[in-house]
DNA sequence: GGCCCTCTTTAGGGCCTT
């Protein structure tokens, strides 16, 4: 089974089947939420907090909501998670991957992994000097909150806000959450999302070098373990695979080149995360495709965080 | 920082990520 004729299958169904679609982005956060299911197995206190998720259907363009209370750390907070505007949900319903064969004939495609494509936006390249300001992923198999993306607080100035635009009044506030606020949130995402006894794989471009050694510093920073049974998958040595009609590799393999090459249209601002995330999804999409390569592939290919921990440390 | 390529390997430049 290729991801491609997966991704083929959803896309088309997708078009014709938008009701149970929709995606989340953490909008406001209060100092501190934490998931109790992750910290009593840390041994922290807990607090209470609330979270609410607003759903619009994009069916009926109504919205559902959907709230929970958990008992974390002490304070109490609070996030909202609100689904995208209309422009950015024609993007999610074209990305969206859900089961084609399990609407026609009720039979479930076994997916081997969670597959989960992710991009950071950061204050600069040193992951030992600098920090990530904004995180975003999807999910391939689609479904609700198959998307999540948040800001986060740097704790430092952001001097590169030239890059991406996002600036120090954005993150730099007591409602935006630090990396270590954020964990939890992002463990949760991944634990609602994995399926039982298979792995997660994330996909990141340039992953293997910048984006996961990024997110081992923030966790070893925070002091919380990362889980060594997330796979990682880096499309940039996949991508620089690829020839032209001439036989040639290409020259450039950058996620902007990829996207000129297959001719994806700009999915909006480049170098903020969502975008970039959607960017690569139809990337990824057309790259296995153009490669034969299947999941199994990409299993093959990936890497854990112990394969880096276990390299030279960076300076 | 790590990887790839070549005018290389006893090296150096460019790419890729923000």
């Amino acid at each position: 089974m290729s991801l491609y004729s997966i991704c083929c299958g959803n896309f088309h169904q997708l078009r014709n089947s938008l009701g149970s679609s929709c995606s989340i982005r953490l909008l406001k956060y209060h100092r501190g939420l934490i998931c109790r299911t992750i910290l009593q197995n840390r041994g922290h206190k807990t607090r209470p907090i609330c979270t609410t998720i607003l759903a619009r259907s994009t069916r009926k363009g109504s919205k559902q909501s959907f709230s929970n209370s958990r008992h974390l750390h002490g304070e109490s907070v609070e996030s909202s998670i609100e689904v995208f505007r209309q422009p950015d949900l024609q993007h999610l319903k074209s990305l969206q991957c859900y089961n084609i064969q399990e609407k026609v004939s009720g039979v479930r495609i076994d997916w081997p992994a969670t597959i989960l494509v992710f991009d950071i936006e950061t204050t600069g390249f040193s992951r030992r000097h600098e920090r990530i300001i904004e995180f975003a992923v999807r999910d391939l198999m689609g479904g609700k909150n198959s998307t999540f993306q948040t800001l986060i607080n740097p704790e430092k100035d952001v001097t590169n806000a030239y890059i991406h635009g996002i600036s120090n009044s954005m993150v730099c506030r007591p409602d935006i959450p630090r990396f270590g606020e954020f964990v939890p949130i992002l463990l949760q995402y991944v634990w609602s999302r994995q399926m039982a006894d298979k792995p997660v794989l994330w996909v990141a471009h340039n992953g293997r070098n910048f984006d996961v050694p990024f997110l081992m510093y923030e966790f070893q920073r925070c002091k919380i373990e990362m889980p060594g049974d997330w796979l990682f998958v880096d499309t940039l040595p996949i991508a620089r695979q690829l020839v032209d009609s001439n036989g040639l590799k290409l020259k450039s393999a950058s996620l902007e080149k990829l996207r000129e090459h297959y001719e994806i249209p700009f999915a909006g601002s480049a170098h903020r995360a969502m975008q970039d995330v959607t960017t690569l999804c139809y990337v990824l999409q057309k790259l296995t495709f153009e490669l034969k390569l299947t999941i199994p592939h990409l299993l093959e290919k990936s890497f854990r965080v112990s394969d880096i921990a276990t390299a030279r440390p960076a300076k």
